[in-house]
DNA sequence: ATCAATATACCGGAAAACCAGTAGAAAAAA
DNA sequence: TTTTTTCTACTGGTTTTCCGGTATATTGAT
């Protein structure tokens, strides 16, 4: 069966990208390019009366950054599928993109085929990030879960129990064991997390993914 | 062109859900399913010599909880794509799979479209959640999102500096004011959090995203 | 100009946390 | 079995936090 074709709109302040872009959505006849625009504004004014069903969006635009762009246009039409692309890419960027609702990322050097894929997939609400994307991601987690410090069971338990708020005396009373061995559990856990107090001893315990 | 078909490994505890899983698959050449196993030992025993393309993983097996054995898996063999599968669906344990490594995740009333569209997209290497799973994510993510206390722009700060474990008196002396004053801010922090000391202070500060 | 919210500051006392060091029993690993 | 790690527990102290109040200056909005 043959559905109607996907309507992109193409945002990005480059013609040569746009070209290059519509040059490659031509040859399939899944997609078709509706319209595009070379900055923030003009998109969002068009979002406002017209739609489309997928929106290509360059992260480097002039007038408003990337990741605003995403809140604003679903702000405006909740269920258009946004594909980010960008030349070069940042971790965190990518991040708070994904966390705005994007659907999808891609490079700029992704072929036709990748391209109609991504489409395909975030236009049926999936999500689609290109292989060089998900690298860079898992990368920048990589670098964030290095070197962890090895906490025993007793010391992961009495951890949650500090960040619940209990006192000392409290989980001692709990585990029925001496507050004085639980005050050594929570600084040998200081010392291993080199902090000295409990309120940044739970903060890099959350940082960590320890909690 | 016609690719050899992707190899699957099924992992779950109901034969009803694997004779399920396997009927629905039969259907499609796309996939073949190469063996299934019942636990999360025998499957890791079997991933040590042999392997497969994609794992569709019930997420509570008898001797293994989910998230672990992603990471299991992912450790063995890490190009292997996993999909988790469950009946219901708790958005934390979501997002840990999500973090481990899962690449899909489905309820287990997804239709055989549904699942090998995921199977093929990753495979592919490419993300694939199922709509209700998304709506869930969602869901929790609103829900996190909605009863924050106000806290003056003072009151913020001063909680960043607690959460790196500076003292009432250090963070006097950075602000060039009183430490009873700044004492006064701790309190009111949390008491407008609810809580009593300042470990649980960073804690549900860091829960509810204002650090 | 007035009123509410915010930021400032204090007292006195109780409770808890933090520090430096030591050390034996139990469990796990070699 | 021996060795190492983990869990347990202590002494004796200092520092910091926590609690229940009160109170004034400053700022922001109406």
């Amino acid at each position: 069966m043959q559905h109607k074709p996907i309507q992109i709109l193409i945002v990005d302040d480059h013609p040569m990208v746009i070209e290059g872009l519509k040059t490659l959505l031509s040859d399939d006849d899944r997609v078709t390019v509706k319209t595009h625009f070379m900055n923030g504004t003009d998109t969002l004014t068009f979002l406002a009366k017209d739609t489309v069903n997928v929106v290509l969006l360059d992260v480097n635009l002039p007038d408003i950054n990337g990741v605003e762009m995403v809140s604003k246009i679903l702000n405006i039409r909740a269920n258009i599928g946004i594909i980010g692309l960008s030349t070069y890419s940042e971790p965190s960027i990518i991040n708070q993109m994904i966390k705005n609702g994007v659907k999808g990322y891609l490079l700029k050097n992704a072929t036709a085929d990748e391209l109609v894929n991504a489409i395909s997939q975030v236009h049926q609400g999936h999500f689609y990030f290109g292989s060089e994307v998900q690298k860079i991601l898992a990368d920048s987690v990589a670098q964030e879960h290095n070197d962890l410090p090895r906490l025993t069971r007793r010391e992961k338990h009495i951890l949650t129990l500090i960040a619940d708020g209990k006192t000392t005396n409290t989980i001692a009373e709990e585990l029925f064991i001496s507050p004085l061995t639980v005050e050594t559990h929570r600084r040998n856990l200081m010392q291993k997390l080199e902090v000295s107090n409990a309120a940044s001893l739970i903060k890099v315990a959350v940082e960590k993914q320890l909690i």
